[in-house]
RNA sequence: GCGUCCGUAGCUCAGCUGGAUAGAGCACCGGUUUGCGGUACCGGCGGUCAGGGAUUCGAAUUCCUUCGGGCGCACCA
């Protein structure tokens, strides 16, 4: 809508015009201020040169009225193109806003280490994540979605060692020293239990069978994450696992060439040259690859695969390892400038006042799982998705259990409802509904169904501009117009009875497509 | 100290590429249809957009700076 509007003001002014939506919409649909821009060099003043372009416009079917106010040239859309346009839109189902863009994109998100379950903390990242995707999707973007296993390293035999130590505590009843940076928690015991059913109790005191231990356990936690993921309507499309790429690692190597040098029997990274604080050991002296390296090695395979772009989404504590990986691509021969990387700030959960502290090795994190059971997938998504992941966040866990207008979920899936009632309740079939010309609207009609059709340029923006929350929060107006038009306007049985449902309609289905890219299914009935 | 993100109403947050009177929700106070689900709607209270400077017709928005906070600054992942 307001490209075709935009198009119409390019061909005629030669160059892109600022278009906004005012935000009183007595004065029309759209508005453009450029008469302030063109004052100097017309050496007119603003008014006459606005004055002059809306009566240039005057006579254009697509425009019921172009005024000059103050400046502005504010422009109202006329009733019959927002008629055909609504039409259009219903005619589209669920592809409404929809888009026909080009381009492969790799996004990697979650990525979290398969050590233990999801905390909320990656519950942000991973809805931010899929939001995008699905947003991405819907403009028809070819986008795969993957995750990152972290399962070499440090990690993987600290996990090892903690199973068999909570074993032995909580299972044999041994009194064990737990080293600080060790791995705590419920699931560990869950899995010590299963691991004496498996491989006997003798399995906890064998060192020599920590590493074996280990690689099982990883894959059964890697399960449980992809069920919690689920459970909150994500899935991956790959997995790639640290531990399957090592055997390039020669490779790899060569292909960096000068920016990589031995010293002290050390290999070290020359990402000091490209941006970052200093170089950086990627093999260390007795022969192990560091973190760093795994990352070398799965970026060059990413690039290898041969995606236009790659997004990845990281926690805010890794944004100081955006310099090393981009110079490492550089060393590789590809465009680091490809990579985009998004990062998500730390969330603390607040209940009745009080902060949570999260720590995953403490045992005492808050598990993504256990909010969801809390709080429900759909008030988790929207939660997350509303707000801009570059803020650290905070929230209240029981603002969320609300069913009522202060919970914005609920109050977006009532105006569904509440439409869906009504096309039930109304006599009138399907097929007139749709016939039916929209004319003669009332400026909140007006208003409501212009909001509703503003879909597909909300998606867009919020994909491009990687600001997910804009979609919730013009899901949150446009339930809002629904409401205040539902109390102050009767539909059945008025004489427009069709017209309005009609409208009704293109709302429903604004929030059903809203929602669904939100991860969210809109609900009929409540 | 260096890097980075942030600072908007009592609280949690929006505010699009600079534009018309700075917005929601919560909290607090008051109100609502002889009607389709009151799980709704309306009104009131509440702001030096952290402070200062610059750019310009015009700044919450861009730039510089000071102050305050989060995160990071490993051969840990």
């Amino acid at each position: 809508m307001k490209q075709r509007v935009s198009a119409l003001l390019r061909e005629k002014f030669n160059c892109d015009v600022i278009l906004e939506k005012p935000k009183d919409r007595s004065f029309g649909h759209f508005a453009t201020p450029i008469a302030f821009s063109l004052a100097k060099e017309l050496r007119k003043s603003p008014m006459a040169i606005a004055e002059e372009i809306a009566a240039s416009f005057n006579e254009h079917e697509m425009f019921g009225a172009v005024e000059s106010v103050k400046g502005y040239i504010n422009f109202r859309l006329s009733e019959s193109f927002l008629d055909e346009y609504a039409s259009w839109a219903l005619s589209h189902g669920e592809q409404f806003g929809s888009s026909d863009k080009k381009g492969s994109i790799l996004l990697e998100f979650v990525s979290a280490n398969p050590t233990g379950p999801l905390h909320i903390g990656h519950a942000r990242g991973a809805v931010y994540g899929d939001t995008m995707l699905r947003l991405g999707r819907h403009l028809g973007y070819d986008i795969t979605a993957e995750y990152y296993v972290n399962d070499a390293g440090n990690q993987i035999d600290l996990l090892g060692v903690s199973l068999q130590l909570e074993g032995r505590s909580s299972l044999l009843g041994e009194s064990v020293e737990w080293p600080e940076k060790y791995y705590r928690g419920e699931y560990l015991s869950d899995l010590a239990k299963e691991v004496v059913e498996l491989f006997g109790a003798e399995a906890l005191r064998d060192e020599s069978r920590q590493k074996e231990l280990a690689l099982w356990a990883k894959d059964k936690i890697l399960a449980l994450i992809v069920d919690d993921l689920k459970a909150i309507n994500i899935e991956f499309d790959t997995f790639v696992s640290e531990a399957s790429l090592y055997d390039e690692w020669d490779r790899v190597m060569a292909k960096m060439g000068e920016g990589v040098y031995v010293n002290e029997g050390k290999t070290f990274i020359r990402s000091s040259e490209l941006g970052d604080d200093h170089d950086r050991v990627v093999v260390r002296e007795d022969g192990r690859p560091t973190y760093l390296a795994g990352d070398i090695i799965y970026h060059n395979q990413k690039f290898e695969r041969g995606f236009e772009d790659y997004i990845n989404i990281w926690g805010a504590d890794h944004h100081g390892y955006i310099a090393r990986v981009k110079a490492a691509i550089t060393y590789l021969g590809y465009d680091a400038s490809k990579l985009e990387v998004l990062l998500s700030q730390m969330v603390s959960l607040l209940k009745d006042g009080e902060p949570f502290k999260m720590s995953k090795r403490a045992g005492t994190v808050i598990l993504m799982s256990d909010v969801v059971e809390e709080i429900g997938s759909d008030a988790l998504r929207f939660m997350f998705a509303s707000k801009k992941c570059d803020t650290a966040l905070e929230f209240d866990i029981e603002e969320l259990k609300r069913q009522d207008s202060s919970n914005p979920i609920y109050y977006i899936q009532y105006a569904h409802a509440r439409i869906q009632t009504l096309i039930a309740k109304s006599e009138k079939r399907m097929d007139e509904i749709m016939a039916a010309h929209l004319h003669g609207l009332s400026s909140d009609a007006d208003g409501l169904l212009f909001e509703a059709l503003l879909l597909p340029e909300i998606i867009d923006d919020a994909f491009e501009s990687r600001q997910a929350q804009k979609l919730p929060d013009y899901l949150k107006v446009l339930a809002g117009r629904l409401h205040k038009f539902y109390y102050d306007t009767r539909i059945i049985g008025s004489e427009d009875e069709a017209a309005l449902l009609k409208l009704l309609l293109v709302v429903a289905l604004s929030i059903k497509t809203g929602l669904s890219l939100l991860g969210i299914q809109a609900k009929d009935r409540m």
